[in-house]
DNA sequence: CTGAAAGCGCTTACAG
DNA sequence: CTGAAAGCGCTTACAG
């Protein structure tokens, strides 16, 4: 019954069983018209008695197409990177590609080196997760016409297409949530500059504070971790401050975490003392102990996106040439125990502040 | 200087400009001796000037090769899992290879066709990180000779080569720890039957209580999850039981962090009512508010061992075929708070049991 | 040491 | 509607 996998079966195996041509049985198999049925149906069962399967690396050398994609993130540990991973890998597999999995610690250098490498693969396409705001790489990629899609951050010329989360507004809400809640010294623990997402979310933080008419104080402001060791340091140097910040707001829930870790250690109640909010809505978010309040966002959704536009742009590049595609998805505040929003009144609140 | 990317230039592009066949030129693109170092170097100079870089679909038609390795995993959102595919992924990188993700969700059929879609994408080699104690297609695999490494769990008949943890001793130690804090009514709250590490682990459970002289009681064993929802159902019936287990041995630390929700909704203190712990030593577990004790595993060399065991398998597979490798590696237990080990006496322990 | 030729397994104009 | 031929970009015996 099954095809003795050691010496897999060749197109012209399958032509001489059938009876045919070569050419003809690359036609059945391409679902190409114009044969007869009866001709197709002796080359089907040719196809299935030999158990034949193309061999895809043949296919490829001619028609140009690997069905594989890359995709580039930069550490697949972080929950976030992982779950979008999934979901580009399951919905890759259902439109028939396999997925060449990079990772790049963020690193501009290693990044460019897999950029090509894809390439040298022959890859059809690439989805980016882990662009840079400048980012000579990516700007070329994009420039060169190659298909490729960014996903969780972008460029800052804004080239290119992207599904990105409405980061801006995610850190607005939060923020104005803070503030709905009494606080005024409002602290926030952004990712690196270089990304936009950290960028675009303090930028939204900024917003809401001006809109309330609250002076933005640069002291409050600690730029530069998404680890979770940077974060933990620069939330004990915050929470030295005096007077001390009532509520940060950290880039991304990984270092949330690590926000809470920091507090507990200088014995600061969470959310009796201090407010701790986060992005992403990871799975641990939810945990009983952590109940940590952070900005959600459409994960399977994000990851669904992109590969649907990557292969949207495979099939029509020029389209895609001419009028990049940006998609941007709306957070939703999810409110849990972190924040001090569960279970105290606002007048409460203020008593403590 | 850089090369337009529209059209690589191709080997015989090179020849010409440096005046030789592209016969030669493969051969010192490949390192081949018996070229005479003029022409070696005239043969560079013309590879660098056109920035010709092999097509790899081209070169894997004729020699088979592909530079490629499929990764299957049973969840990359896993954090066990997306540490060791990170492992996995650099290893390979560092040896010239690139790496295609499949996530299985631990479904046997959809296991069985990704191992069929890597082969015929012509991956060399495939590692295994999901496979069934009995499973077919993974029986079949090792048995057909091409190379695989399982890593995490392995096949019941023992075969091909693989990379795990010590599980039983794993299981073993921390029953014995349990034991030793005073204990009497360990659960064991055990993944599905069908994977070797819960049945290992759970095998190790058993042998430490047997050594202990005490009782194997049925009503504290629960098997088949390892998803955090059942894990927390089954946690939620371990505690309603009269008279109710004192200490409950997760089967990895997702489904204790489900065991810790669970305790926390009934309201049992940990460790105080109920002693925890997990496996695998994931991130979160040495998370400040979490403090799991739990049975670490050296993961990024366990990712490195079977990306380097695979290697050797493709270079040689006569001898993997005739010799397989089964390495086991040491499990660490790491106390942490919720065991209950920390800051008790044994005395004090034994008083509120 | 080097080149001409064949071939890896397909697909795709080009004829008919 | 179908087949013979050329070709994708390499590598590898085979001669010399």
């Amino acid at each position: 019954m099954i095809p003795q996998r050691s010496r897999p079966a060749t197109i012209r195996e399958v032509a001489r069983r059938a009876g045919v041509s070569p050419a003809t049985v690359s036609r059945v198999l391409n679902g190409r018209p114009y044969v007869r049925p009866a001709i197709r149906a002796a080359v089907i069962e040719a196809v299935e008695a030999l158990g034949f399967r193309p061999d895809p690396i043949a296919r490829s050398l001619v028609v140009g197409a690997s069905r594989t994609i890359g995709l580039i993130v930069a550490d697949i540990t972080n929950p976030f990177y992982a779950e979008t991973a999934k979901a580009i890998v399951e919905t890759a597999r259902g439109r028939g590609y396999v997925v060449v999995l990079c990772n790049t610690e963020n690193l501009p250098n290693l990044q460019a080196e897999q950029i090509r490498m894809l390439q040298e693969q022959r890859v059809e396409g690439i989805i980016l997760g882990s662009v840079h705001r400048r980012d000579p790489a990516v700007e070329e990629l994009v420039a060169s016409g190659f298909p490729c899609v960014m996903y969780n951050r972008r460029l800052l010329t804004n080239a290119g297409t992207y599904v990105v989360l409405d980061n801006a507004r995610g850190g607005e809400e939060v923020t104005r949530h803070f503030l709905a809640l009494g606080h005024r010294r409002i602290a926030f623990l952004a990712g690196p500059a270089s990304f936009s997402t950290a960028a675009d979310r303090l930028a939204g933080y900024r917003r809401a504070l001006r809109a309330a008419g609250r002076p933005v104080d640069p002291r409050l402001i600690r730029q530069g971790q998404f680890k979770p060791d940077l974060a933990y340091q620069a939330a004990r140097e915050l929470f030295q401050q005096r007077p001390r910040p009532t509520a940060v707001i950290a880039g991304n829930d990984l270092t949330a975490f690590a926000v809470l870790d920091a507090a507990a250690h200088l014995g600061l109640r969470v959310p009796e003392d201090i407010g701790v909010s986060g992005f992403d809505d990871t799975e641990f978010a939810s945990n009983e102990r952590i109940q940590l309040t952070t900005v959600a966002q459409q994960k399977v959704e994000m990851g669904r996106l992109a590969v649907n536009y990557l292969l949207e742009f495979i099939q029509d590049p020029d389209r895609f040439r001419r009028s990049p595609i940006r998609h941007v998805l709306p957070p939703t505040l999810i409110v849990r125990r972190s924040c001090g929003a569960m279970g105290r009144t606002r007048a409460g609140l203020a008593a403590t502040v």
